[in-house]
DNA sequence: AGCCGATGTAAACAATGTCAACATAGCGCA
DNA sequence: TGCGCTATGTTGACATTGTTTACATCGGCT
């Protein structure tokens, strides 16, 4: 199913070009590029001519926003199975947020993709990504539904998010011990007992 | 001084570039533009032939870090001049952090531009930016230098960062009013007394 | 004066995003 | 069955960008 002599003209051409955009981010790891994909270069991977590419997405912003959407599902379903691999609620929040910055260190240009590239705020109204889900699950189990488990929410993801920022930057190490001392449930969420 | 017939071969030019680069960034607010800058619109703008921004600058990437730096300084300034309305040290601590996001928000691809090409990890070991030293002297007011300091001086850096990415990309409201709620001092850093 | 290094220009190159004009395959309908 | 329409490609062009190479020019030093 694979190399069929004509395989396009049949409707496969976009899952194949976010398959490729895929690959290609994945591939940029360390290399020299930007962080970024060229579409010309997507469309040769994929081995179709550059102005194909516009009668499946309207411009390369629209591309990129369709690898986003990859990515953030990504993103949700590595956090998931680090919520799985726990057991109480609060070990689990602390391991979704590990799981966060381990992702962004992981999948770089994907990740940075995810929020340049993203459906910004009107757009999503109403769609419920898993990731946001997990998250407001985690603050409902920790602080109820009041103003203090929103807050909670909102800090909690600030801090994984600038923290996977400051290391895709450079500006902190990427390092795994870092990440569990900053993402420290005793100092972040105390629970009762912990500060006597 | 500023309309002599021939300005330049006397060594201004460096000094005119940044002057330009940072008047575009700050022109970038709504704009089209992805947030960066064209060399060559640079070069037009200061009235020069595109080959001769090499004479002062290896490449691209060093002309944006040299914006880099100049932003690096504008938000020490922002930071130090938010603390110094401040009285004790504790307050001073959120106003500096209030100051960064709400510079971030004010200046988005100036502030884009000091994490994307800053000067990375190794390479600024020891330049101290006067953003770090303020971070490190509220901790140090706020919890002696042991590593509760180094952690919390993390988690602040984390947060704040986190909020201002993710409101400049618009995955959060950029209301300052969220920023308040974020940065509170009651919940993030509680003194004795707040949590009886 | 004369040279030389610092600084500028012009022209070219490859690459990119995008568009307009043209080709073609396959489906529905007479 | 055969015709034509629509969806999907292709070719070629255009403007723009970062960068390099060869050449020009200004000003200070001996």
């Amino acid at each position: 199913m694979s190399t069929s002599p004509s395989p396009y003209h049949h409707g496969a051409l976009r899952e194949a070009l976010i398959e490729a955009g895929l690959r290609a981010l994945e591939a940029n790891h360390a290399e020299d590029a930007g962080g970024t994909v060229s579409l010309r270069e997507l469309a040769r991977e994929v081995g179709v001519s550059a102005a194909a590419v516009y009668r499946h997405f309207p411009n390369k912003g629209a591309l990129l926003a369709a690898l986003g959407e990859a990515g953030l599902a990504r993103l949700g379903a590595a956090q998931a199975e680090a919520m799985a691999a726990t057991e109480d609620e609060r070990a689990g929040f602390a391991a979704t947020g590990r799981a966060y910055v381990r992702f962004a260190l992981a999948n770089p240009a994907l990740f940075r993709l995810v929020f340049t590239h993203g459906e910004t705020g009107a757009d999503r109204a109403g769609k419920s990504d898993p990731a946001s889900d997990l998250l407001k699950r985690c603050t409902a189990a920790l602080a109820g539904d009041g103003p203090a488990a929103e807050r909670l929410a909102l800090q909690a993801w600030s801090i994984v998010h600038g923290l996977a920022m400051l290391m895709l930057d450079g500006r902190l190490p990427a390092d795994d011990a870092l990440i569990d001392r900053v993402i420290d449930p005793g100092t972040l969420f105390p629970a009762p007992g912990d500060r006597p």
